[in-house]
DNA sequence: ATATGTTCTCTAGCACTGCTAGATCTAGCG
DNA sequence: CGCTAGATCTAGCAGTGCTAGAGAACATAT
């Protein structure tokens, strides 16, 4: 059923729907999710705009909720204990962990609106949680649950170690903290978690 | 110079202002800010649109901050020490202000959303920083360099736990925290930041 | 190689958005 | 009361997300 003619198509089906995200992530790092129309898409893609609708029924939501999703793929990536190196005192280890996790938030700020901002669709803490966002949270349980004195509930633990990075990282972005002083941030939360 | 007829205006003025301001929260707070449309405030105020642009030159950035503001005084009043109660051991204390802040955020979603999503235009931690929005900011540190044994740097800790309670509200608007486990989140962070 | 029918793609347009120029009306002053 | 300054509205622009229907291109079967 499948002629090779079929299977040409859908490469570059798949490898058009990819050149959107990218499009579409570029657009966002670049100038902002505003800047993100259906129209520079479809300008940057090089095809009319219904084409977006072919790949991405939902529309623009859609194409922010899939740049959302390699979001998590990369972040999980960079959390993992192959990136972080998963050796050192407990202190060191937390450390490692915020620093990534801010590092990807700061060097990714578009992206990282979509993921946590703007794509409200992904289902969370749920059974149909997508498998690169679980392996985010993963990632954390798994670095607090390594260390020489784990917390009691690491479930629990990790959710707070999340909001409390989360936070610093909304609110760095919006520049609401104090500059120049990121390090001490990160030094005490560092404390509270491994101290 | 200041007529009767003039002085009866200014506050007709001032008084329409304040209805812009109070249909636009509603109306996040109903329908999503999303839903919060020019032309729909002008219905709002049973005005034309050009009326908002007198008093709002920005246009609908400007009427957010407006929301924004009276968000931050609101959570002012609630985090400061008469409306918490500045009395108990040192974990009461930081569970108080905790759950007042997480109470706000769940109450105003839309309100805190302008807070902290969308007015990116409020100046933070700078000299020009409005009152209000410090206000707050000085309940949480006035909390921690209140209790029994306060942290080093009461600055930093307090932006540090502003940041932790920011991320568990906006982890929690985006439902992205498991169900039904929100006072161990709340006491895990309490015995983080008074344990 | 050609006709066929499906599949893809584009043009054109809708309803909506934030915002503004210019006409119009209203209200206060002399 | 008449006039002027100010407030207010109507109408419209350029842009948005999205879609129906016309048109082109392609793989297939004869």
């Amino acid at each position: 059923m499948t002629s090779p003619a079929a299977a040409r198509r859908a490469r570059q089906v798949e490898e058009r729907r990819e050149r959107i995200v990218a499009a579409a992530r570029e657009l966002a790092e670049e100038h902002g999710w505003e800047a993100v129309t259906t129209r520079r898409l479809a300008d940057a893609i090089e095809y009319s705009q219904p084409v977006l609708y072919g790949h991405f029924p939902q529309g623009r939501t859609e194409i922010v909720t899939a740049v959302a999703l390699v979001g998590f793929e990369e972040l999980a990536a960079e959390l993992s204990p192959s990136a972080l190196g998963a050796a050192g005192t407990d202190a060191e280890r937390v450390r490692a962990l915020v620093t990534a996790y801010l590092d990807f938030a700061a060097r990714n700020p578009a992206t990282y609106d979509a993921m946590f901002l703007l794509s409200v669709v992904i289902p969370f803490a749920s059974d149909d949680t997508p498998a690169v966002v679980r392996a985010g949270f993963d990632a954390i349980a798994g670095t607090l649950s390594g260390l020489e004195s784990p917390p009691d509930d690491v479930a629990t633990a990790a959710e707070v170690l999340w909001g409390s990075v989360h936070g610093l990282a909304a609110l760095y972005r919006a520049g609401r903290l104090s500059a120049g002083n990121d390090d001490g941030r990160v030094e005490a939360l560092v404390r509270l978690v491994a101290g």
